[in-house]
DNA sequence: GTATTATGACTGACTGGTCAGTCATCGTCA
DNA sequence: TGACGATGACTGACCAGTCAGTCATAATAC
């Protein structure tokens, strides 16, 4: 693909380096416009302003504004998602895979533009199913199997005493979900120790009796 | 108030009647369509279509859209909250409590439309400060601050043995707000067992041991 | 009780503005 | 020089909000 003498790869220097910048110009530029407004009230040439391009631009890339709107949510959470469901070392308990889990969300996606994501998703999910069910398959889905299999280990080892737990390991990830949505709606107002609040959520999974 | 000579109250039977059947159409089909499309995709001339009415009546009833979009949303979920926080009966054992929460909350909440209000509320919250504001005084604040009471109760009693858990109401609320959202996103395809997980939570809380 | 007038709730065609998507033209690179 | 990426003015659709006119009902007169 590098090597090949086609025209495309020839142009890499300076054209098609250039239309790569821009493409990743207009995906950053859009990102910022839909987490901030919404797919309704965004506007393509405010898009095309913060990109430093122009409208007609935006069009060779995509076919329009929906496509690009699904194009762009889909793509920006599922790389990283290995990241989080990565295997952990042997020989760790469960208490700590969770707590990387935890941490490795909290700085990845809680603190950072992802989160805003994740808020979209959930925002626009009702009016584009389509873009409902890719999360559910690519994101979601994934996310809870690899939580289930650690809370399984955890249930197997006798590290967690509610069984029950391993058959809704969206217990474990709603604090984590909920964490999301109050930074992102009440967070100004509101602060939440996010952190200090998982760690008593981890007391509770492992039965570790606390004095307050 | 009825007895009263006035001349709005005489027109009870017919005109005023008339106007408040009218304002309640008005409110149904509008909750109807903000929850379905948001707010920026919502037509007025849906709405007025919905609620069988001219276009020009929804503004002697509203200033404007926006107007009538945050009233709507911000009048919708305060009253039910009452039986939400409403003290239990003494005797009553914490598990029992928390039981009540859920289940009222189950039944009034998450399988009405108020579902779909809190969800517009997570969805438009961004957008409109000045509603997610209101929702947190209004809504969010008293909720947590009951069931932060119960916890504490719970943990006095030593039924609750995390009792930092008493910190972070949050943690209770946690699950119940994920299947709100899962629900809305996901049910169709990926029904949840909304009452099992529940009390799987319950659990987790009074640290019961459970045998899958 | 009936006729006449006054009221204001209701209507929907209309306006002004906004915005997604197009395309004739320009500039640049190989 | 030829080809193609980029541009932004333009078009047509769409929609929030308006307002002059209609009509059912209430108030008043007789």
């Amino acid at each position: 693909m590098s090597t090949k003498p086609d025209s495309e790869a020839d142009a890499l220097s300076t054209r098609a380096a250039k239309a790569a910048e821009r493409r990743t110009a207009i995906i950053e530029a859009a990102l910022d416009e839909f987490t901030a407004r919404g797919f309704a009230a965004t506007r393509i040439d405010d898009i095309a302003k913060r990109a430093g391009v122009a409208k007609g631009t935006i069009y060779l890339h995509f076919t329009d504004k929906e496509a690009m709107f699904q194009e762009l949510v889909r793509t920006a959470l599922v790389p990283k998602l290995q990241s989080l469901t990565a295997e952990p070392a042997p020989g760790t308990s469960v208490r700590q895979m969770l707590e990387v889990f935890a941490d490795t969300f909290l700085r990845d996606v809680a603190q950072t533009r992802r989160g805003d994501i994740v808020r979209l998703v959930m925002a626009e999910g009702t009016r584009f199913p389509s873009l409902a069910e890719f999360h559910y398959r690519n994101v979601v889905e994934p996310g809870i199997a690899g939580i289930g299999r650690i809370l399984e280990i955890g249930v197997a080892r006798g590290e967690i005493s509610v069984a029950a737990l391993a058959r809704f390991p969206q217990l474990a990830i709603a604090p984590v979900l909920l964490s999301v949505i109050w930074q992102g709606l009440f967070g100004r107002f509101a602060p939440l120790d996010v952190q200090a609040m998982l760690r008593t959520h981890l007391d509770l999974i492992f039965g570790e009796r606390t004095e307050s």
